[in-house]
DNA sequence: CCTATATCAGGGGAACTGACATAC
DNA sequence: CGTATGTCAGTTACCCTGATATAG
């Protein structure tokens, strides 16, 4: 139950999707952030290694746009991972200017490690709802996520 | 229509409702910022604004946990919306621990005219949906919100 | 020539931490 | 006394810009 103190945001940002959206966002961040950091691990390792794995070797460039991260900071980012030894760094044969990110044994396990967390921190996240309205709200951020892919990239 | 080029993100990134929340936020924010920008306004300036008119004279401790903003940013936001005109800072009599913040008139005008500016960046966000998709989609996030309201404060 | 890749340097807003003086 | 408020200094992760060297 909500707590007593009535310390509602103002009725303008509760009808606001926008706003609704950033918050709930800065709360999910705040549970990842907490149960990553005992990992040591950033949302940006996560989103690598789940991309390395799926797509397989692929350029840093392929893998930014995909997970919706920057150039610059896929470098930083497979820095640390390849540090770690959770990914291999190629030279692409054929083109040279790419390198040909893998994922290695010990970066599937990390992967499957931080998943199981982060499946974790997603039921604290939606405690308040229903498996059905989980997926309601799920698909519906799938849809405006798909609307803007074009704008960036 | 979805881009025919398939960069889309990983399937475990794509089932992830936090990361989804997240990707989604940043969007939206990148949309805010983009005609707030054009405004002189931020993000902080508009929800202060409208718990101010909302909550009449209030405290900006009082407005920071309303918001969601943090005291020391509270701080810098009204110092800057004083300095346009737009709220008065008066020290409170009967606590003179707080400043008691007001709407001035040009507050309140300058708040109508950045919501509809909002209301716009609202509907190019959430283009894909349905004015009943959109109206599920911001009572999920209520929902969710007000079950985390305890979490901080 | 123009574009794409990998890298680096750096900026900016947002969320947060810790400290402090003051007042309840 | 402990707690709340307003203020300031500084940190971090993330998002983004611009520049460069190199390769297509």
């Amino acid at each position: 139950m909500p707590p007593a103190t009535d310390n509602l945001a103002p009725a303008r940002l509760r009808a606001t999707p926008s706003w609704l959206l950033t918050h709930t966002a800065t709360h999910a961040n705040r549970l990842v952030a907490e149960r990553f950091g005992e990992m040591g691990v950033r949302r940006y390792h996560y989103a690598l290694l789940a991309a390395v794995e799926e797509f397989g070797p692929a350029s840093q460039a392929d893998l930014g746009r995909r997970c919706g991260i920057d150039r610059s900071d896929v470098v930083a980012a497979l820095n640390e991972l390849a540090e770690a030894g959770l990914v291999v760094r190629t030279p692409d044969p054929a083109d040279r200017r790419r390198n040909s990110v893998t994922i290695t044994d010990a970066g599937a396990a990390w992967l499957r490690h931080i998943a199981a967390a982060l499946a974790d921190v997603q039921d604290a996240l939606l405690a308040p709802l229903s498996a059905a309205e989980r997926d309601q709200l799920t698909r519906l951020l799938v849809r405006v996520l798909d609307h803007h892919a074009g704008d960036r990239d």
